[in-house]
DNA sequence: TTTGATTATGAAATCGTTTCCACAAATACA
DNA sequence: TGTATTTGTGGAAACGATTTCATAATCAAA
């Protein structure tokens, strides 16, 4: 492995003037700045990057976090970050938390051992008070989840409350009348919009809800829902119930998947004797046995707008904090 | 940042002991061992990664090449092999190389400059005579893709030829004549078995046909098929055949889902009229419209393997050079 | 005791860069 | 023409760790 100093030597320089070419600052005769270029190549040289962090300057290395890399609603939004990222000349570390505080912090904390210029964190998994004392080691952007504090950092997400209460609206004018909520959460105790991602979805629910005189029965709410055996397990709640609902929010297409596969089993006609409604459209849900109806989630575009935040702050660019898009409802047949 | 020094005088020992301590090497007294730790973790002091690298120490971090994260396949198979490093401490570095030989190598110049202690491709975009130049710079594990080379790095992957030429006899058994065949290469000019990845199938797949006396017409191959569009294509030319076949091997679930959508929307009946077998078993597959009948691929197993040879290597243990699983074929209801 | 080995500790060199500082040469301004 | 600025260049310090080397203290064997 050439060094910056084996450089020097073949250029008959300093590895002052070689550092200066490498980094293109100014003061270097053009005459020199090609002997060096040409001394480099000659060698393969290639500038040590623990070397250059060691000195403080950038890794060029961006880290997103997400839950995990198998649930498809992430490694689209993943890809689509990365791939602006690459663009600009980053690369992209991906960090699993698997819903776990102490992961996230592993993630922050390689802000703090200068390993990354920068996080961007697709959920969240600790309060503001802990996070934030991370914005004074690096960049930090919020996608898809965020944080009613009044925080400095800027937010890509899309607007949850607006997108569930017109999916509750659609679910009534299509005649349905008992409606059943499932959520990833451990549980639902705030109700109050503006709290957080799902509070907001719940928000957006519960006023539909209400504004159609509708009641809600705790029977109706599922919590803890994550995968498709989550959803399976829904059903067959769902069907021991005295009181069935006629309709389902599954809060992902994995879990109403997962409840479709199941209504096939237990011989559930779906969208006749449950309608199941899904969120995020994943690729197949339009080619399932009863293509899924669906909220869609602007994966693509909160990916690309979350690194094109990043990379105007890395640019010293103050923006915008808060960027909010819109969900979409996809009808197809489930519902 | 607290460094070692500030550790050391909050200790009242010299940096030297300190690091001692932190790389728990002999010959450090018990009472100045607990002085150091207690300074350690008074001042949050962690070892900046950046210095270690560049004393030439570990990075402990893994880079881990496949083409496209949002396959499902590859996504799984990261997932697997992620799980097992980590619990062995070590961070992975996800590479995506979109199929392109210049990222791939960007992954392994990471071995170069010391970014990664190795690297487990899960692909393979570049010749031995490439790759093979990186081994001097660290650890190399194949998987899922394999070299016929006689090459010294472990390959962990399943026998593509068995499975393939057992799913073909399966198709025969199951009273199909006519086999069409797609592939995600760009051409198949290779038909010898222990090429490699593709040509084993392919291999696998011939000589079941050869077995059989069945013929093959070059309408009925497939190539460059990735995605569900790719799928839908390929339907429609299907159709577009004077002498069509009546099944496919898909090359991937994805691109059998892209089949059997176009299949519904042209109303051609899937078993009847054209049979589709997949390949991988993803989730999903058991939950389409029609059940997939699919060549399922030990992703998880592979994963842990190829981790645990990784392991094994930076351990220092020679481990034996190539690891072979069975494909297994999963019969739903599309065949 | 004396000698030799082992254990415990610190000083200083080292890894490969970037950057501050010093200084000379060239250019601009009066 | 003299002074002030700009440009070009190299030397050396700094970044934060590890590791080699030297030395002092302790222990074991004679």
């Amino acid at each position: 492995m050439a060094t910056i100093s084996d450089v020097a030597k073949l250029a008959g320089l300093s590895v002052s003037t070689v550092s200066r070419v490498i980094n293109n600052s100014p003061h270097v005769s053009v005459k020199k700045r090609s002997l060096v270029e040409s001394a480099m190549d000659q060698l393969g040289y290639v500038p040590l990057p623990a070397a250059r962090q060691l000195r403080g300057s950038k890794t060029n290395t961006m880290a997103v976090t997400i839950p995990r890399i198998v649930n498809p609603f992430f490694s689209y939004l993943v890809d689509a970050i990365e791939q602006r990222l690459d663009e600009a000349g980053y690369s992209t570390l991906i960090v699993q938390t698997f819903s776990r505080p102490e992961e996230e912090l592993t993630a922050l904390n390689l802000l703090k051992n200068q390993q990354v210029d920068g996080v961007i964190l697709c959920s969240i998994e600790n309060p503001w008070s802990v996070i934030g004392n991370y914005t004074k080691y690096g960049k930090i952007v919020l996608v898809n989840e965020y944080l009613k504090d009044d925080i400095k950092v800027p937010t890509i997400r899309a607007n949850q409350y607006d997108g569930f209460y017109r999916a509750t609206n659609f679910l009534f004018e299509k005649g349905y009348k008992k409606i059943a909520y499932a959520t990833g959460r451990k549980s639902i105790t705030f109700v109050k919009r503006g709290e957080n991602f799902d509070a907001d979805r719940f928000a957006g629910f519960q006023d539909s809800l209400n504004e159609h005189g509708s009641g809600f029965s705790h029977d109706w709410l599922f919590t803890s829902a994550h995968t498709a055996e989550d959803g399976k397990t829904i059903l067959k709640q769902i069907m021991s119930l005295q009181d069935k609902p006629d309709v389902i929010i599954a809060g992902s297409d994995e879990v109403a998947m997962g409840i479709l596969q199941e209504a096939e089993v237990e011989k559930v006609k779906v969208p006749e004797e449950l309608g199941v409604l899904g969120v995020d459209d994943q690729p197949v849900s339009a080619s399932l046995r009863v293509p899924l109806t669906t909220i869609k989630q602007p994966v693509n575009e909160m990916g690309q707008e979350a690194a094109k935040a990043m990379l105007k702050l890395m640019a010293g660019e103050t923006i915008s904090k808060e960027e909010i898009l819109k969900l979409k409802i996809i009808e197809r047949a489930s519902v």
